[in-house]
RNA sequence: GGCCCCAUCGUCUAGUCAGGCCUAGGACAUCGGAUUUUCGAUCCGGUAACGGGGGUUCAAAUCCCCCUGGGGUCACCA
């Protein structure tokens, strides 16, 4: 086994498509983590291909996602590092050097079958039932024939010659012993008819090139590891050690999470909240059909208001523990725990309410500054507040955020409390709400009688309408609540919301007077 | 279908390698109750799992075998 201790260094490499996959940054994530936790090297390496148009739309998305995390990467795009360039696109000579080496040692060959002729037999294979197998044929063509057929343009690709005798045995860092009989394997084509490397060799290179200690990716990449192995091994390369994490499956399923299932999800019971939560949220911050966003991508994440330590907590928590109760966790504590032995072996499902749950308790961690900062944005978007809000804007802001405590979750829902960022006439009132309480039997009359004595209240605070309403009441004899929700409605059209007294207070006489005879009038109606 | 991987409450997991401390622990969700002017939060309590069958053993969630189920992957995608 790989016993010598070499310098950690684990690598993520995304290809550009645009968005950051959830699952993708969970196995970043991992890297990421195991890099840290050994004093390591975390590298990002772009798998882009030389037919990528637009590369910085296609990347940008996805550095983006690593810069909210807070996730820092030690080599790669826009810091560079001492295995530069850290884009396969322009890594070809190293791909090119690799391929004549092991076109010399007769390791790969030239392949001149047509697309048709592999179909032809991978079909027989199929019909007779046995494994599909190169011919071969390119390989009983003279070095005169192979030379002519190459200069005179043939079609061709490059194929490994796979070793058919060998049994590949490796020993990952999460499954254990696994084994794989070579005489089973077709040969891969390492490199295309333009010159340019498939992923599998593409990657070898690489990460050989680039010292990788540790090579820690989705599950869904073990049928690939024989391959590499057996191309690192006719390279020479020292093996890294192989750690293949559970893919994240799809909330409460063993599926692999997919966009492409996105339809699907929308039916998920769990999902199904995060989608109309987005639903709600973008169209008010001026996104279109959900700005493209849903919650396959971290983008989503973000753009909903999560905290990074949020959707790291959860992310953490997906096929890793630490133990049988630790489940709240700083990056810090994650860092420090984190080791690969204790990732799971089986398929893990995102569980939205789990995230949540996180989620809210990290928000509940968070200073009001902060809270004010993150909110702030949203409310901007949605036009609550001007653009560039002057201090006393962002004062009354401040305290909305301290009412609501523990009823903010995520920054956007600063959102569902409109009621304190509207004009009075312009007041949006919940229908079923304004029918049960307002025009309930005498509600409108204690509310317009309680309403004279808020045009006097002093101070107007909340601890003194608070001794006010109830003085009001035991006059009456009447219990409180036969007057607070008829109040509630009046004063923010909605039926339930921050402490009553706080949101009196917060809004001030004048306003508090304007809509309850807003809404005494709308009663008229 | 071939190859490979996986299998504990609805979900994420602890326990499996070194069998007994497991009448299986925690968390999320859920259901009750308390508290509250509402919502939220909080507190208390409940329901809920070792896929099946054979072994081995004084003893199996844990070791072995078989079955079943689920999943991944089979490209000139990554």
């Amino acid at each position: 086994m790989n016993s010598s201790p070499r310098p950690v260094r684990t690598r993520f490499a995304p290809s550009p498509t645009g968005y950051m996959h959830i699952g993708g940054m969970r196995t970043a994530l991992f890297n990421w983590l195991w890099a840290r936790h050994n004093n390591g090297t975390f590298i990002l390496r772009i798998d882009d291909t030389d037919e990528q148009r637009n590369l910085d739309a296609a990347l940008g998305p996805i550095l983006r996602a690593f810069k909210w995390l807070g996730l820092n990467w030690d080599e790669g795009p826009e810091v560079g590092g001492p295995f530069e360039p850290y884009f396969q696109s322009e890594r070809k000579s190293l791909y090119h050097t690799a391929i004549e080496k092991l076109i010399a040692e007769g390791k790969a060959y030239y392949c001149f079958d047509t697309p048709e002729q592999l179909a032809a037999e991978r079909a027989a294979a199929e019909k007779e039932k046995r494994q599909f197998l190169n011919s071969r044929r390119s390989l009983e063509l003279s070095e005169l024939e192979r030379n002519k057929r190459i200069a005179q343009g043939d079609p061709h690709v490059i194929r490994f010659l796979t070793p058919r005798d060998l049994t590949v045995k490796l020993d990952d860092a999460i499954r254990g012993h696994v084994e794989w009989d070579c005489s089973l394997m077709p040969d891969p084509v390492i490199m295309r008819g333009n010159g340019s490397p498939l992923y599998n060799f593409a990657s070898v290179i690489d990460d050989a090139q680039m010292q990788i200690s540790h090579v820690i990716r989705a599950e869904e990449h073990l049928s690939n590891t024989p391959i590499q192995v057996l191309l690192h091994q006719a390279l020479g390369n020292e093996l890294p050690i192989f750690a293949h994490i559970p893919y994240v499956a799809a909330p409460g399923s063993k599926e692999k999470l997919s966009k492409r299932k996105l339809e699907q999800y929308r039916k998920n019971p769990q999902f199904k909240k995060m989608f109309e939560r987005a639903d709600d949220v973008f169209p008010k911050i001026g996104l279109e059909n959900a700005g493209g966003l849903d919650p396959v991508m971290v983008e989503y994440y973000e753009k909903i208001g999560y905290l990074p330590q949020g959707v790291l907590n959860a992310l953490a928590r997906i096929g890793w523990s630490l133990d049988d109760k630790t489940e709240i966790m700083s990056l810090d504590e994650i860092v420090k725990n984190f080791t690969l032995d204790r990732v799971v072996k089986s398929p893990a499902g995102l569980d939205p309410d789990k995230l949540n749950s996180f989620q809210a308790h990290w928000m509940m961690q968070l200073p009001v500054d902060e809270k004010l900062t993150g909110c702030l944005p949203f409310l901007i978007a949605a036009k609550y507040i001007p653009p560039e809000p002057n201090d006393k804007t962002k004062e009354t802001v401040r305290q909305v955020i301290e009412a609501l405590g523990d009823r903010l979750k995520l920054f956007s829902d600063v959102l569902d409390y409109d009621e304190f960022f509207c004009a009075d006439d312009q007041l949006k009132y919940d229908e079923k709400a304004f029918e049960k309480r307002l025009k309930a039997e005498g509600a409108a009359e204690l509310v317009r009688e309680f309403a004279t004595q808020l045009e006097t209240a002093e101070p107007f605070d909340a601890p003194t309408l608070d001794a006010l309403l109830h003085r009001f009441v035991d006059e009456k004899q009447l219990k409180i609540g036969e007057i607070i929700h008829a109040l509630r409605v009046a004063v923010t059209g909605k039926p339930q919301g921050i402490g009553m007294f706080e949101c009196l207070a917060f809004l001030g006489r004048e306003r508090c007077l304007n809509r309850i005879r807003h809404s005494l009038a709308r009663l008229e109606k």
